[in-house]
DNA sequence: ATGGTCCATCAGTATCACTGATGGACCGGT
DNA sequence: ACCGGTCCATCAGTGATACTGATGGACCAT
């Protein structure tokens, strides 16, 4: 089970292709498909169906170890590399749609304060985010999401990074104008299980946190957004594609729905940041405008 | 970072010698060099100072990360190991001592419907049971702790394990027979910080935990107790060593000591099974059967 | 001084991880 | 049915590497 082999494993079932795989790795393939037999002869089964390429049920319990693992031994990496090299005048930031709009204050107040510093901000769905800031790539994330008031975000967990609140707003549900439930003064999520819902992983609350908040199947997706631009998304709604829950600030001065706020299960929309246990100066400043300038 | 060059450095870093480890993984001392060397010049900074042997600060860093990543690379395996294999007769419990006390009842239910059944009991701390557990040594955990009522036992979350309730019970400062404060109907744990106590890491709750729980400093240990039985424990406590927290079940009949109520903090002495995601036949019964027996 | 222990280094070798070439299986087009 | 194209498996060859065993320098206790 070495990382290398891991590595080319989770690549080769991703691309469903061997070639595919060894292009991306810049192996040949027959280094990949030896990397393949390795593995399943260390660990005596078939990982990998062929023709299609696709996970046997072994090979995709190895997948789900090998994410966390690589993505921690990639954090280690980072993490060593962090503390052995010297501090730079370069600021990354990674953000969910949601989470940016808190960005702007606090940036403002580190940039002043340090004229240099070559700012970096990407905007990105919540994993990706913590992924990066695991591996260095990012110093600091801007995520967001649905939770129990005070409650942490809960995470991957499959890395240690430090998070802190910066926001909690109330939720609501858009409507589009017009909409028979448009007048309530708020809604239970449960009673809505069933209605038609817009996913939009990457940009609101994804539907699969409203299942487990209300812990039950249902919120089936209607529509599925890949975009990151909350206009968009509430210009989906508003036409009638489907429900999103979004925080309420978010939804304020948006034409042509309304925010029915979410009234049971008790949950709050909550942004937190994203950091390295140990991290650089202009980052740790950063985190503590922002989480500051709010929780004050 | 190849794995089995971070395997020899917590080995070297563990026995504060390269000879020692090498005896230990049964290389050679030249090669224990050799990985060491690779180790530093691939992260581009010493992790060891020699004479003495101890890591340095970049080393230490290094070694939080080392123990969780070959931790959760050895549990991949065993998991995979699991999935592969034919299930077979033989059953292994590990529990932490006060968590042993749980399991006789469940154990007899199955047994009695697997009488070819060959069952191992291991004792062992918490960190243990849950490292075994993960890695396939052990099919099942008893492990318990101090939580808040309903709350989980905050294990060390390196790696994936399913955990259920077994019992929740009240907890008491059991006092020397006699002592000033063995009238009192109740104690607040805050009070207490100052007193002598006996730390018992391996068998009662662990200081770290109350100090957790009352979020200060103090609770320094006067003696430290390394065995995991409670009769000693207790001993201890009734000839005036100091101070040790258990559940008050455990301290019922017990000759010399008081048992006074923890009333501040709103805590419980929490027992829960640990076994992996997938797990074998008899395994599933016994955790059915301890959770079912207290919690129906 | 001296013998003992410890770690670093070096030369030598056996193994291993690649590449590049080849072959068989399948697929779609004509 | 044939044929070019794509895909994965296999094989031989080779350059890198991961070990061992021997040696040497630093330190320590006697």
């Amino acid at each position: 089970m070495d990382p290398h082999l891991l590595r080319t494993f989770v690549a080769v079932a991703r691309l469903g292709s061997f070639s595919a795989a060894a292009r991306e790795l810049g192996y040949t393939q027959s280094a990949v498909s030896q990397h393949i037999a390795a593995l399943e002869h260390d660990l005596g089964a078939p990982l990998l169906g062929r023709r299609p390429v696709a996970p046997t049920p072994v090979g995709a319990r190895l997948l789900e170890h090998a994410g966390p693992l690589l993505l921690r031994l990639d954090a280690a990496r980072a993490d060593i590399a962090r503390l052995t090299s010297a501090p730079t005048d370069r600021l990354a930031i990674g953000a969910t749609p949601l989470g940016a709009a808190e960005l702007p204050g606090a940036l403002a107040a580190v940039r002043r304060a340090h004229p240099g510093l070559v700012v970096t901000v990407r905007v990105l769905g919540r994993e990706s985010v913590a992924r990066e800031v695991a591996t260095g790539a990012l110093d600091v994330g801007l995520v967001d999401g649905m939770a129990a008031p005070t409650d942490p975000l809960h995470m991957g967990e499959a890395t240690p990074l430090t998070s802190a609140r910066v926001t909690e707003q109330p939720l609501a549900v858009a409507l589009p104008a017009g909409h028979p439930l448009a007048g309530r003064p708020g809604l239970r999520l449960a009673d809505l299980t069933d209605a038609q819902w817009i996913d939009a992983p990457d940009t609101g609350i994804p539907l699969a946190q409203l299942r487990r908040a209300v812990g039950g199947d249902g919120f089936r997706p209607a529509l599925r957004y890949k975009g990151d631009d909350v206009r968009a998304l509430v210009g989906l709604a508003a036409a009638g594609h489907g429900l999103t829950v979004l925080p309420t600030p978010a939804l304020e001065g948006m034409a042509g729905v309304t925010a029915v706020p979410v009234g049971q299960p008790r949950v709050v929309h909550r942004t937190e940041t994203l950091h390295a246990a140990r991290t650089g100066d202009t980052a740790a400043e950063l985190v503590a405008a922002l989480t500051a300038a709010v929780a004050g």
